[in-house]
DNA sequence: GAGGTTAAAGTCATCATGACCAGAAGTTCC
DNA sequence: GGAACTTCTGGTCATGATGACTTTAACCTC
């Protein structure tokens, strides 16, 4: 039994985040332009290569940030593929899917116009709205988005797409973008007060109706379900 | 931006299925004994290095022929692992959980004994008395032992450790073994029915009791949920 | 044929869910 | 300042799923 000699392993990640278009509010997330061949030109998903002296989910966090700037709030292992016609030369390719918090796309924003630094080559798209992708990316989206949508069933990803407070209104906009349809808010709210992750606070967002309590995340709780390694993976602020 | 410059990728199965004995059905899993270092001597997944030319679900099945003998009925990626001080070396080990239906596990039985080829490096271990693994295996079938309870609880995968034909009361069991708990017989049969998940036969077994009916998977629904990729993964038969 | 054993069908109370209603408490418009 | 409007928030009610339990059916063993 010999060794594999030297298989090329990637790193990429798809972060979704909602945002506030005209719409209302959508699913969507930043998409890079391939500079080389393969596909050069294409859009494709925000990664790098694996180097000998990291963990894949601090790979997945490094080229995250150095191709796109942004920090998520939750980074959880997809799948990995490693298909040998997924492209020309053999690569593994460890996918993460990842959440940000949709403030943290206002500041990010902000910094790009304070520096100058306008990148060209990072965009954000509509999740229902995708341009042709690199390598079989279209798919993996697909899958992220299916496990998102599977998840906000039994945890509380959504809330890791708010702010630190937010109301109900929000939080329950925020479940039904990802589910795709209108949810009761009394229902939502018997159902959501009942599970006891959520701490009321004393705040109030006023607005043209009955002011809405903000609530917040309760800390103890997990913002997904367990990883296979509590210290490798999974949440990571 | 260079290449990750080749890093050696292992790919390795848990391999749960229901053996019977004199406690009862228990979940039990085959490992191997390492013959070299690192781990020299102690047990461990069965598995081996991914090739250049194969994807990985087929170097988990692949790997696990030749270490095995075994052919597991449900093979699903369970999850890459990297850390850099997983091993001595940089490894990444793309892990897979399989289901092997128990009438597998006998035939298999059968066969080493025909060839007198008795697998001194392959013994079948109850999940619950483990000895020492090598790596974090523990940890990892820790994880696949997880992703099977949690399984049971909104698809088939029961079903995977069953023959072709098998009474509700045996599904329940194992069933019952997988989660560590007994279920009432009458409401799990009402649960199971309403289903529509199997196909009542015209066959009965007989037994020191009224006779039950013989059941059979519906062959249109999966085994468990979907994977990223239709064509590459999930169930292989 | 009696007794034992499990299969299979049914009953009942309880809990979660979805649909809906009504009052509360702000803003906006006149 | 008050009416109109909007959404928040607490509530009811019917329905369906679930768990605990009972009853009858049909085989085997003695």
């Amino acid at each position: 039994m010999t060794r594999s000699s030297g298989i090329d392993v990637a790193v990429s990640t798809a972060i979704l985040t909602l945002r506030r278009t005209e719409r209302g509010v959508v699913l969507s997330l930043p998409l890079v332009r391939r500079t080389r061949e393969p596909f050069a030109d294409r859009w494709a998903l925000p990664g790098g290569w694996l180097t000998a002296t990291e963990a894949p989910v601090g790979a997945a966090a490094r080229t995250l940030a150095e191709t796109t700037g942004l920090a998520p709030s939750y980074l959880e292992q997809l799948y990995a593929f490693g298909a040998v016609d997924r492209s020309p030369s053999r690569v593994v390719s460890i996918v993460y899917w990842a959440l940000l918090r949709s403030d943290q796309v206002d500041a990010q924003s902000a910094e790009y116009r304070r520096t100058g630094l306008s990148p060209e080559n990072v965009r954000w798209f509509d999740a229902d709205d995708l341009p042709a992708l690199a390598f079989d990316h279209a798919q993996i989206i697909e899958y992220a988005l299916w496990r998102l949508r599977n998840k906000v069933g039994y945890s509380r990803v959504a809330q890791g797409f708010l702010p630190e407070e937010f109301t109900l209104a929000e939080l329950r906009e925020a479940v039904e973008t990802i589910l795709g349809r209108r949810l009761d808010p009394a229902n939502f709210r018997r159902q959501v007060e009942s599970s006891g992750t959520l701490i009321a606070t004393d705040e109030f967002r006023t607005g043209n109706h009955r002011p809405a309590r903000l609530y917040r995340s309760s800390p103890d709780a997990e913002l997904a379900d367990r990883g296979p390694l509590s210290s490798e993976e999974m949440s990571i602020r």
